[in-house]
Parts: structure tokens; C-alpha cells; sequence
DNA sequence: CACGACCGATACCTTGGAGGTATGGATCTG
DNA sequence: CAGATCCATACCTCCAAGGTATCGGTCGTG
């Protein structure tokens, strides 16, 4: 099977319909028809059942839109990858949230990962489509905070593990307290993340500006790893939630992804965080002392 | 780009060879040439330096190498389980390692999965290839040990939590017991499997038989799952080792699948496992009583 | 019930590209 | 330096992808 023929499948499947699939391809309908009536041919397997008014996909028509949908996409990420592999300015990009750094390691692993002989420049991309920018081909890796990120599909190094906080603007009753626990935020929501649109009961948000602004307006409180306490503004603060379940902070990339350059990278990561994770007592000191207003 | 191109890049990366690659693939070496050059120029990027003496990778091509692989792989998956979910007697393919059915809840699963309304007839792949079967298309689902297996880029639905036993020989030091630590087997070799190749330190086997006829031979032992019990020949015996992690028996299945056969497999797999895990004292004694000679 | 609108399939034409063979040009070996 | 090796190029053939025109079947509507 041909990559042309699959998204030509892939559109109809979707549409149902095949002028309409046809105009979106570009292409009349004429050749639309015969190429999918080609592709069951060469498959073996009727896929659509069509009369002159209606289009549904059979069981292997099914199963082909699924299957084929992420396979597609899998080529088209080795595609982007590969051009940006080979453009003359080649760089490292890696994906992560506004602030998602683990504490500030970065500049560190940035630094020390420039020493490298494999090395590339490193472009950051910032969102919340960290996850979507690894599947596409648009970076080769992507901090990523576990359990709250899904992992399926990539390698992982774990850099290191994040007690939580609630977020919470200074006048909030619970912005005195020492530590609260999960059941003190009972009545509170909870941002809902986009990956994510079945977790939390407050509303959708996009970026970490956002979130910030909902916390200061007193809509919302939001319980993030602790390293995010740089990035507080001075009418918020942060508590610790002891019984909110610990953040890993994660370094992912696709599974297959064999480059020295992202090797290398892997690498440096990994030393940095795990001397920076032999030296607990020194790193609790200084995540206490960050002030407030980041 | 299309299967056909990224198919012949393949070949020639890997043979590193215009030639030996246009044989392979079985066309001459000029369209071979050709389809290459096409292909760079379209992705705007050399993939291969060559001289008339030498052909290597370039960054770009390596990448393409490594991402590329794993694409068409799972175009070719895509294809086969279309193919499959179209053939006239479509069923539903279950991987597992033979004996590897979690106490035999396999039977039961069976019996009521077919009394679903979307239940397709279910067709059983033995082997240690189960996750390559998963991979490939040949299979819709599987039956893995985690953490034991790779389990990445799978959906699964926990089944069961089993305990490790040691599988000795009626005869070895250890045979009486009534429980053993990892430490007591610090001596002994354990199997190497073939998709763990650096795990162990004994001979590497292929199927469940060739390790209890090693064990039997008093070359190995091996540490396996409780349910495999029931495999035991009459002169091996299972002792329990507590300090073994345990083995989470799963069901797992390609995370794109869609198909309402699956779905109500993995419903009813659970509903079963969950049955069985809700009365943990039956099937403990039961597993107790279960003759070690199987 | 008849007519028009809609929609996928078919017929027929043009053209790009995938495949072949023959051969050129570069590089290493003896 | 001669020969072997190997990728690129030139040139030919032919299939199939894409286009336009039109057919035939199906539904909604007056």
C-alpha cells in the first residue's frame, strides 16, 4: 500500500463521501474512486460499502482508519525528522512546558551538553503540545512530567522526582498553612488540561500564563511540581501537598530515534540530574529559599 | 513520501550498496539510482554520500534509517490486520506463551467472551514472539508478563498480580523448601530469553518446553509466574521465592485499535479477572492445591 | 408519480514516472 | 597502467495517475 492511496482512504473514510474527499485531496473524483477501488483490489478486501447516496466503512474499513491513521502519521514524523536531520542548520529541538524544567536544571544540562563532541545547537519549543510535537516529528525530545503525561510509545529517562504544591493566590484560606493535604482542596477546582479533558472540573486551559491568571482571580488552585515556584507572581504562593502523589520529571523521546546528537543529549541529562538527586539536602535548601515571587 | 521509496531506501541504507540492494529488491540498479535521487530531491536533503567506491549515511539518512523502519513497519501492520479484518472468517488473534493464561483463567475468559454480541471466533499464536506478533499485524492482542515484557506503545488492561515461584528439580538443594530468596539463587543460571537477550546468564531458549527439560537437566533454574504451575512436569518442583517481584499478568493491544471485537474481548478479560482477583482466598488455595506434577 | 438533484462508476484521453538496457565516468586493485 | 567495480546518465517502453464527459442508480419534492 501506497502513502498517497492510504490518505486518499484515510479522507474518504473520514468523509464518507467521495466528491467531498476528492475536493479536499485536491483531485477529482473520478481518480478517487478508481484508487480506492484499486486498494481493494490489491488488499484483497472490500473496505467502503458505497450506494449512488450512501458510504460506510466496512469491519476492514475500520480497522484501516484506525490503524492507518497513526501509521500515516508515523511516516510523515520520519519525514519531518529527516529534513530537519539534514537541513543545514541542524538543532536538537526539544519540547517542554513554560517553566517545566525540573528546578532550573536546564541551563546546567544546556551548558554541559554543548561540551559535547556529538553535540547540536538546542531550539526549545514551549506548550502544552509537547506530547503531539514528539508524535509529529516537530521535536526530538520533550520534558515531560509522569504520570500526568502519556508515555505510551516513547523511551523515557527519569531525571528526577518532584514533591507537589498547591498554587494558591495569598489570600486564600489555606495560603498560611504549612502543608495541606488532597482532601483540603476538596471543594477547590482544578484546571482541566487539554491532553487531559477528563481530569480536574475547572476550565480548559492552554498555557501556564493562564493558569496563573485563573489562580490570582481566585477561580482556580492548582497543585504542580514544586520546581514551579519560580515561576509564581508575587500575589500567589505556594503550599505543600504531602499526600498529592510525587511528579517525575521525564526525558522522552520516540523509541526509535538513534541519533548521536539526542544520544549524547540523553546522556548528559541523566549525569546532571542524578548529581543534582545525590545531593538532596542541598537542593531542598534551595528550593525553600526561591522566594515567592519567583 | 511513498511506501515504495521509503521501502528501497531502506534496502540500500542497510546494504549500503546500490547493487546488492537493486537485487534484493529485485529491480535493476538504475531505477534503483534513480528513485533514491528522486527521493532526496523531494525531501530536499542527501541522504546517502556516494562515490563510485563507498556509499555511507548522512545524518539526514540516518535518521530516516531509524524512523523510517519503524513507519513502514507499521504501514505493513495496518495492511495485514485489514486484511484479516476483511477475510471472510475474520477472527480475533491472541498471542500468548503457551501456559501463560494466568492460572488458567483463559478457558473461562473464552467461554464468556463468546456469548457477547460483537465476539468474533478467537484464533491462539503460541510462542515467545507474542509483542513482535502484536507489532507486525498478525495479532490483535496479547497476554505479557510485565514488567517482564515491553510494553511500550501498548494499551493493556491489568489482569492479575502473580507471585514468583523458582522451578528446580526434584533433586536440587533447594527442592524442600518452603520458600527461597533471590540471594539463595545467587549461584545458579537463569535463562536468557530472546527479546531480553541481556537479562540472565544461562543458554538462551526459545519455548516453555526447552526450559523445563534445562531445568530438568539441572542446568538452569528459572523463576516464573505461579500459574505456570500447571505446567510442571512430574520431576520439577516450584518453590515460592517472596523477594521475587511480581509479575503482573496483562492484556495488551495496540493503542489505535478501535475494532468492537477487541473492545469487548478487553471488557470481558477484565470483568473475568477481576471476578477471580475479588476472591483472592479461593484461588490462592486453589493454586495451593494444584499437584506439582501438573 | 415524474422530474430534478445528487453521487459514485465508467469510458476515454494525456502525461508523468517507474521500469528496462546500454554505457559513461570515477575509483580502487594488482 | 589495465582491469574490475560501481554509481550515474541516456534513452526507450509502458503502466497508471489524473483529467473531462457522461452514465446509471437513488432519493426528495411538487
Amino acid at each position: 500500500m501506497e502513502t498517497r492511496e492510504l490518505a486518499y482512504f484515510l479522507e474518504v473514510a473520514r468523509e464518507l463521501h467521495f466528491g467531498r474527499a476528492a475536493e479536499r485531496l485536491g483531485i477529482a473524483q473520478p481518480p478517487l474512486s478508481r484508487a480506492i477501488a484499486r486498494l481493494e483490489r490489491r488488499l484483497g478486501v472490500r473496505l467502503l460499502e458505497r450506494t449512488s447516496r450512501r458510504v460506510t466503512l466496512t469491519a476492514a474499513g475500520e480497522t484501516l482508519l484506525a490503524e492507518g491513521e497513526a501509521a500515516l502519521e508515523s511516516v510523515q514524523a520520519a519525514v519531518r525528522r529527516t529534513r530537519r536531520a539534514g537541513q543545514s542548520g541542524a538543532r536538537l529541538v526539544l519540547a517542554m512546558k513554560p517553566g517545566g524544567d525540573g528546578g532550573g536544571l536546564l541551563p546546567e544540562m544546556l551548558a554541559e551538553y554543548e561540551r559535547e563532541p556529538d553535540a547540536l545547537p538546542v531550539e526549545m519549543v514551549f506548550g502544552y503540545g509537547a506530547r503531539q510535537a514528539l508524535d509529529d516529528g516537530t521535536a526530538d525530545a520533550a520534558l515531560l512530567y509522569a504520570p500526568r503525561a502519556n508515555l505510551t510509545g516513547l523511551a523515557v529517562e527519569e531525571l528526577m522526582v518532584e514533591p507537589q504544591d498547591v498554587v494558591l493566590p495569598r489570600t486564600h484560606r489555606l495560603a498560611g498553612r504549612d502543608s495541606v493535604s488532597m482532601a483540603d482542596l476538596a471543594g477547590e477546582r482544578l484546571p482541566r488540561l487539554p491532553h487531559r479533558p477528563d481530569e480536574g472540573d475547572g476550565p480548559l486551559v492552554t498555557d501556564g500564563g493562564q493558569v496563573m491568571q485563573l489562580i490570582a482571580l481566585g477561580r482556580i488552585v492548582a497543585v504542580l511540581p514544586r520546581s514551579y515556584r519560580r515561576l509564581l507572581r508575587e500575589d500567589l504562593t505556594a503550599v505543600p501537598v504531602p499526600d498529592a502523589p510525587p511528579t517525575t520529571l521525564v526525558l522522552a523521546w520516540p523509541e526509535q530515534s538513534r541519533s548521536r546528537a539526542l544520544a549524547a543529549f540523553v546522556r548528559v541529562t541523566a549525569a546532571v540530574a542524578a548529581r543534582h538527586n545525590a545531593r538532596p539536602d542541598a537542593d531542598a535548601r534551595a528550593l525553600q529559599t526561591v522566594p515567592d515571587l519567583g
